[in-house]
DNA sequence: TATGAATGAGAGTTCATTCAT
DNA sequence: TATGAATGAACTCTCATTCAT
């Protein structure tokens, strides 16, 4: 992450006037709460209302609602990228994947994000590469954890993603509290682990 | 079980005229079969045509969209449920547990069925003890795995069906082939077993 | 048209219950006068209005509002071939055609009507055959005209055709008092006369 | 014509900084480029973006589209006007009038113009006295054709304005290639012309 | 009881117009 | 003065639900 690059929310084509890009922020806000509490059928009107904004100003920054949907969509997914990022810039390498799946389900359990707005949605979001860089990302860590031996050399990236989206699908779901949230992990966790690293942690 | 006793699915309050539970049962068929195949916002409309009734039909015998999903998920849990009672009266005890959890994620990822409704209509559904039936079989077989020593005695319930929820609604998602699929559950299931019972299973 | 031929107006394709086909019969009426009134940028919320019904029963008869404008153009078209056929069928052959442009451009001179949502609505309606049913309609009286040597042999259907189109356009505008239609009609009419049969209408 | 007299479209009440009339003249341009190629029911951003301003720019200076529409129509006239007066003054006076009626229904028929907007923006437009001297100087050439014996003595001034607004909405629609539109006009001619013109224009 | 036409609130989206920058 | 972001009423269309037939 060279310092000269610019700040990452600033992804837009060119540059807004300020108080353009003020109410962008606010929307992509506003439009992250109420689909994480209603679910991606919520109206844009209520986005509109909660951003205090008209609904034209919506439109404006975003043409349509799947604009809409797929804006916070990236943004979610870089903000995600960029924490797995600096987990393995850090140290304790080994069980940085675990660090990582953890955190994603924590966030999933508060709010209905990523996976949730992913599933809802459905297959007409075009995210482009912010899901590969994701994807990247994870297969690094994956890598790591492999390395070190703490995770299984037969366990592919696309298992590992597959594992993630289910945990935090399932953690959308009432009654997820955050001892549940720890044993369920717990038992994928294990799954992954080689038999040496489980008789370490199982010693924990 | 005497001939006479009414079909499990009509679960209605009184008994019906033949033809209003013919036109029940083809409602319900209809309506999993779009909600399947379009999720949970296809129209009543679409339902009522599928059925081949009038919309007013639909509406008789389910007085809200809610209710009928309610209703479709009942139908599903209490399939479900019994399936899982044959799983439990025949042998095979110990893996039987892992045996079911594969077939509902086969089933999850053929149609956006079970899960997938819970997901989509939300947390609005009052479905009763039907799940609490499907939970109670659920938990005949992780007792039974775990005095076989197949699954590990720390394991619990709340664990076992929220992993099932989690890897349904992951096999909904694209890209879930059963090559996937079947590696993705090793993992959990490895997750579940006992040091000596994945020394066996990885041993085959 | 045979005395078994059902009524013109029923050109749907199955009967409709009699309060639905009142009902689609009050919003074409409805419609006719207000896209009169005010072209075909009014709104189907005031077509509703003018109707008596709600907005969903437009669009239950009419899915879009293009099917709306379609319907009544056809049905414009129709009542003017009805009407064009009578003309053949009555004697005066040779004036026919000249009797039955005065008719359309009165007609058009009143409301805005089949030639005025015609270009308005622009290219984007798909008549079908109501226009050319009425445009072999125009032929035959052409012929007829023809042989009675009323009209030049070289003028072919495309010319009555445009000419019809425009002469009822200009109507549309301010300040066609029903004298300057006669009088611009008269040129028109000249112009399409051969010598003889102009000396003698020049002559009347 | 003096060089200092202003151009004749800028008929603002009062002078312009230079480069307020440089964006008049963009804007007007644009709106007439548009409005030819949508119609009058494009939208007002379309014409700021062609024109190279911002939306603020064009209500500057028009305060309403209703006024942009007007002033494009002004400008039209006048430009007709002018033409008309070119060709009063050239020679070729007896059939002046039908080479400037061909004129405009050439124009029209390649942009929906004039005839076009009037059509679509329907009645609302005032277009002040840009119309009368239109009028005016078309009545010039039909004197003159008249004197010339080519049109006959009984054709008034609203006659010809009718159908040079007719065959000019005709030649709008689809279908109006170059030989329709000349042997129409051709008819149209002929109803206008003496026996004696009509003999020796039959003739050649 | 079944039918299916009617309802009408609400959705996404557009666009003429205003006004702070 | 020019800019262009913000406004919000209006538009087309959908769909869960009601009720006359």
């Amino acid at each position: 992450m060279t310092p000269s690059m610019p700040s990452p929310e600033a992804t837009g084509d060119r540059p807004l006037r300020a108080d353009a890009r003020r109410n962008r922020e606010r929307i992509l806000a506003a439009a992250e709460a109420v689909f994480a509490e209603k679910g991606a059928t919520a109206s844009t009107d209520e986005v509109a209302a909660r951003a205090g904004v008209a609904i034209g100003t919506v439109f404006k920054h975003f043409p349509t609602k799947q604009a809409l949907l797929q804006a916070i969509m990236k943004g979610l997914l870089a903000r995600l990228t960029r924490e797995l990022e600096a987990l393995a810039a850090d140290g304790a390498p080994a069980e940085g994947l675990f660090a990582f799946i953890a955190r994603m389900v924590e966030q999933a359990a508060q709010k209905r994000t990523v996976v949730g707005l992913l599933a809802e949605a459905g297959v007409g979001l075009q995210l482009g590469d912010s899901v590969q860089m994701l994807r990247e990302g994870i297969g690094n860590l994956l890598l790591r954890a492999q390395d070190a031996g703490v995770v299984r050399e037969d366990v592919r990236l696309d298992e590992v993603v597959a594992l993630l989206v289910g945990v935090c699908q399932g953690a959308l779901h009432a009654g997820w509290d955050p001892d549940l949230q720890r044993r369920t992990l717990a038992i994928v966790f294990d799954g992954l682990r080689t038999s040496e690293a489980r008789a370490s942690a199982t010693g924990c």
